[in-house]
DNA sequence: CAGTACTCGTTGCAAATGTGACGATCTATT
DNA sequence: AATAGATCGTCACATTTGCAACGAGTACTG
């Protein structure tokens, strides 16, 4: 009998946590990309770029990016590729000039609207698929981590 | 008394199970992703492709992007960069001369291991974080999304 | 009010990634 | 055998991303 304490125990990737996690977001994140890029032509920043000024309404780049989780420099594009589609509109802050108020156009906001309805529907599919129980598990599984960091 | 089905329902970003699920993926994967890039100054896809290498011992490339889930050409990359530092060795194949036999040196393996427990480990915390609920939970939730995909 | 330090958003540059094509090799069909 | 078609791993190229520095503007400090 023996215990080694300096024995391998073998890594088994595909049962690792945070492989698995970024997996299973990768596939699930393709999936809903495909959406937006073949329906709008967006990427991955400017369809989070746009459901936050959807949802917020007016911000300035930095608020999105808090709220999206995404770096300055890609808000900033973003931001640059939807104005030249003329979906949101901005306007310099008269109280702090350093500052651009950011809000969708009539047609930023009529995609938006388009695509929270596709967005919902394709949340409630997913969820739909995994059965009460998946959907139970997974939304607190994610809560619980989300906890954590 | 309206029901009107072309009201907006607004997309709330943090409960969108897609974007959850990527933030959260790619907060651990950061936080794992910082121990291997201080201690060996590894990227991730070189860890991948050591971890894939050590958990199956003799692969070819090609094998190793199925495993991992990662492009031909980031493996090939990965490859590349691991063979200069002397952590693995190439085998051309004497049957399909198309083919290359990848596998571990002892250095390689060596770093394997270590790294392999300090996944274990960082895994271990992880779960033990998230509480005997929050693990089932978020093990039950990825699974079913798995089967899924 | 000067002077310093900070914040906002953009840009240049470098690193990482994806795409398509390639030479070499193997397999299948005839 | 000869040809056509597929597969393996790599490379050149374009795109995407991250990082550092910047100009313009604001806030803090004496």
């Amino acid at each position: 009998m023996e215990s080694d304490m300096t024995e391998t125990l073998p890594l088994i990737l595909e049962d690792f946590i945070p492989y698995r996690l970024n997996k299973a977001a990768e596939a699930v994140s393709q999936r809903f990309a495909g959406i937006y890029r073949d329906r709008y032509g967006l990427t991955r920043p400017e369809w989070r770029t746009l459901a936050t000024l959807g949802q917020f309404g007016i911000l300035t780049a930095t608020a999105i990016g808090t709220h999206s989780s995404m770096h300055k420099t890609k808000v900033s594009r973003a931001v640059f590729t939807l104005e030249s589609r003329r979906w949101l509109s901005r306007k310099r802050d008269d109280m702090d000039r350093r500052i651009e108020n950011l809000q969708l156009t009539p047609a930023g906001r009529k995609a938006y609207t388009e695509l929270a309805k596709v967005a919902h529907l394709f949340e409630a599919e997913l969820l739909s698929n995994l059965g009460s129980k998946g959907e139970k598990e997974l939304k607190a599984g994610l809560a619980a981590l989300e906890a954590l960091l």
